[in-house]
DNA sequence: GCGGAATTCAGGTGATCGCCTGATACTTCC
DNA sequence: GGAAGTATCAGGCGATCACCTGAATTCCGC
């Protein structure tokens, strides 16, 4: 078992809580997605817990890049919170496990011992917000692709170059992006997109 | 004692590591700073940890207003992630300990015990955050309320009438903003400011 | 097959933005 | 008492945005 987050202060209850049932053996904590992934290729644990919020690299990125190199290790995710659409893309990218901070010690432990045992559970809380009538937009992929070029910095025209379309297809898509935010400047498309959990303005550029 | 953290894990775990400790007793833990608010005023307890981010009110709101039904209490700040303005905020407002969840569980209740005992206590992630060369943008006050007006859905214009000064006003400080944060647009200032701490996207409105 | 959604693009128009120079007035600080 | 910084406003100009109608293509589900 090797735990993976940034706040030392929650590895440390992780590994508290894991250790009142002996059947698993913590053998790390890191507290950066990079150093999780370096650990996990020479340690090859048989399970590993991540954060998503990390500083390096976020839970999924560690999960896809770290399974490439022990595919033996099962990946329970523990975050604090979630979109909707982050947990669905988790859950698609095969991740093995997945549950919230705001689950209880013994709920975080059960999904653990769950997914060790070769299940693939989601925690309750997490199956919560998935089943919670949606208030989230829909976005398509092109639409959600202009929103990061935008988040980047680009106006429509840059935007357009860097997606390789004409700048009119990049304003038809923000248009509609716009409408369904209902909201009128693409400053405010950003700051609604962020609070959809769609963007994450620390992780831009 | 009363820990008010929306993270029931979390709850659980500053639970544990405060009883190894025997001089304190946890007498509850609530979920949200609403509920944060109404225990304190209820049960007057000698100390409450509260966390930043909860739903209904921040660690500051719940912070201003408990202590105004309960002046005996003494207050800690928890939090996973904060600005050093936040931080500063937080002191100003006369909190009694301020520590992140990235410090480890042993420096946590020390600065509880600390506080308990009368002291005002940051702990040692927390100053490492405000000792840290100051990256962050100087903004000013008229500035900043520039900021939140467009952060807010406004124009130049709609902001420039809501502050009550002219649209050529609000085009100064903007066009300023925007030479202080090195972008070259007000969407993507927006989010800059987002990434400083300026604007707390899902507190808008 | 056919409706519907997604993606692509066009033309056009008025409002707004981004940025420039320059001015006045009020603090603050040495 | 000047220097520096902040806040206020003006005029102007080209670039860009916000929004509209309309249309061709592809793909998916019923």
């Amino acid at each position: 078992m090797l735990i993976a987050d940034d706040h030392a202060f929650v590895s440390w209850g992780l590994a508290k809580a894991l250790a009142a049932s002996d059947e698993v053996e913590v053998v790390g904590t890191v507290t950066n997605g990079i150093n999780a992934i370096v650990e996990i290729r020479k340690a090859k644990p048989d399970c590993a817990i991540l954060d998503y919020n990390m500083p390096g690299a976020n839970g999924l990125e560690v999960f896809l890049e770290a399974k490439r190199w022990s595919p033996g290790t099962r990946f329970v995710l523990l975050t604090g919170t979630a979109s909707p659409a982050t947990i669905r893309t988790l859950v698609e990218a095969g991740i093995h496990g997945v549950c919230l901070k705001d689950d209880t010690e013994s709920e975080v432990v059960e999904v653990v011992r769950q997914v060790c045992s070769g299940r693939t559970v989601i925690g309750a809380s997490a199956q919560r917000l998935l089943k919670a009538p949606s208030e989230s937009v829909a976005v398509t992929d092109r639409e959600l692709a202009v929103l990061q070029a935008l988040a980047r910095g680009h106006t429509n025209a840059s935007a357009a170059e860097s997606l390789g379309v004409s700048p009119k297809t990049v304003d038809s898509h923000r248009t509609s992006l716009m409408r369904k935010f209902a909201v009128n400047s693409t400053a405010s498309l950003l700051l609604a997109a962020v609070r959809a959990g769609l963007l994450d303005p620390t992780s831009i550029r």
